[in-house]
DNA sequence: TAGATTGTTAATCGATTAACAATC
DNA sequence: TAGATTGTTAATCGATTAACAATC
C-alpha cells in the first residue's frame, strides 16, 4: 500500500493510462459502487485486466486477492497521484475559435483543473476584457507579471499555426513548465519544458485511413 | 516505388506517423524544398531518422540513396495513401462549444477534408438553420437520409458525455464507419467500425502529470 | 571516383498478455 | 474451507534504433 516507485521509471504507457483509472474510480464511487476487479475495469474502459493489474502494482499493493480493489481508497489514491486533491492553475493562450471552446470545456467539472487567465495578442479586442465564461484576457505582452500572480506552471496553446512556435518561446520564457500544443507544430523547447501535442487534423486523417483500409484493430486510446 | 503492401500489416504506429510525413512534405513543397533527407525529417517533426527510412521503406523504395527523398513525389504519395486526393465528407454531431469550434477548423485548409453537415437534437435553437460557417446543422433524427445524400461515412462525435454511446449506436446505424470521438467514453461498437479517441482532460492530466513529477522524455507525439 | 544517404538487418528496448502461485 | 481475484513472472509481441552494405 506504501508508494514505492520513482516516477521516473514508470512507463510512459502506463503513465497515459493514470487519467483513465482515475476517472473511472470517480465514476463507480459516484454510483455508489464500492468494489471492482480487473476484469469489470477492462470492460468498461477497454485495457487489458493483466495491465490493469500489472499498472496498479507498480505503485504498490492496491487491490485485495479474492476481493478486487476498493472505490474509495482507489479513487483517493489516483486523485493524490494526479496532483487532483489540490487545484492546478493554467493558463491559456489564443482566444480563437478552438481556444474559446477550451474556455468552455468542463476540464474542472470534475477535476481540479481550472483555466483562470486567458491571453491574446492586443489587437484582439477581447483583450482587456473579461470572456462570457469569466476568464480575463491579457494582452500576451503582459504574461509573465500575471503568471506570477497565479502561480501558473502549466499553458494550453491554441494560437494559428505560424504564431506556435514564437509564442511558445514567450512561455518559456515567461516560467511556464508544460505546454498543451494544439498546434501541428513541433515544438523546439529546452529540455526541462514537458509537450503534450493533440493534433487534429493528424487523428482524423488517422481515422480515415484505418476507415478506407478497413484496419482491423481494436479501439485506439492514447 | 510499387507499392509492395498489405496495409492490414502496416504497424499501427507507422499509420499514425502518416499524417505528419504528408503535412511535411506539403509544407516543404510550399516552400519551394525540392528535396529533403531522413536526417533533415527528424529534425523538423521529432521522429528518429531511422524510424522515419525504416516507415518510408514499407511502402517500397520511397527515396534515391545518396540523394533523399524528393519533395514533390513523396507529397503525392502521400496524398494518395492517406486519400487526399479525393473529398471526404464529414459530419459532426453535435454543436455544443466545442462543436462550433470543430466546425470552424481548418481541417480543410491543406486537406481535402471537409466537414459538410451538423447534427444536434430538435431542442437546440441551431436546427434547421445553416451555422454561421455555412453548414446546414440538421436534426438527429433525419441523418440517415441527410447521411445518404453526401455518401458520408465519417463523423465527429462532440456531444455531451451522458450521450455518447446512445448517439454512437444512431450513428453506426446510420451507416457511419468511422468514428473521431471526442467523449471521454470508451465506445462500444460493431468491430467493422473504426473509433478514433481524443480525450481532452486524458492529455491534460498527463501533461500535469510529466510536468510536477519532472519526468524526463522527448517530446511526445500520438 | 568520392561522398552522401538510402534501405535493411540485427540488436535493443518497451509494452502487452497469458498463466498461475499467493492469498484474501 | 472453497472460490475469487490479485500480484507477479515469464513469454510474446511490437516498436525503435544503431549500424552498415548497397548504391545513387
Amino acid at each position: 500500500m506504501v508508494e514505492k516507485v520513482d516516477y521516473n521509471n514508470l512507463p510512459k504507457a502506463t503513465i497515459k493510462r493514470l487519467p483513465q483509472y482515475y476517472r473511472l474510480f470517480k465514476q463507480l464511487l459516484d454510483e455508489n459502487t464500492t468494489r471492482t476487479n480487473s476484469r469489470k475495469i477492462s470492460e468498461t474502459i477497454g485495457i487489458d485486466a493483466a495491465t490493469v493489474r500489472r499498472d496498479f502494482s507498480l505503485f504498490g499493493e492496491l487491490g485485495r486477492r479474492g476481493y478486487g480493489y476498493d472505490t474509495k481508497i482507489l479513487r483517493e489514491f489516483f486523485a493524490h497521484l494526479l496532483g487532483n486533491d489540490v487545484d492546478t492553475y493554467i493558463a491559456l493562450i489564443g482566444v480563437g475559435n478552438l481556444g474559446h471552446a477550451l474556455l468552455h470545456y468542463p476540464f474542472q467539472r470534475r477535476n481540479r483543473l481550472q483555466i483562470v487567465q486567458a491571453y491574446d495578442v492586443a489587437s484582439n479586442p477581447l483583450v482587456g476584457t473579461t470572456s462570457d465564461s469569466g476568464i480575463p484576457v491579457y494582452d500576451i505582452a503582459d504574461i509573465k507579471s500575471h503568471l506570477e500572480e497565479d502561480h501558473i506552471e502549466t499553458a494550453i496553446l491554441s494560437v494559428d499555426t505560424p504564431h506556435a512556435q514564437e509564442v511558445a518561446d514567450v512561455l518559456v520564457a515567461a516560467g511556464i513548465k508544460g505546454i498543451l500544443n494544439f498546434t501541428p507544430v513541433f515544438l523546439q523547447v529546452p529540455e526541462h519544458i514537458h509537450v503534450q501535442s493533440i493534433d487534429l487534423t493528424k487523428e482524423l486523417q488517422t481515422l480515415i485511413f484505418f476507415t478506407i483500409n478497413d484496419i482491423r484493430i481494436e479501439s485506439d486510446n492514447d
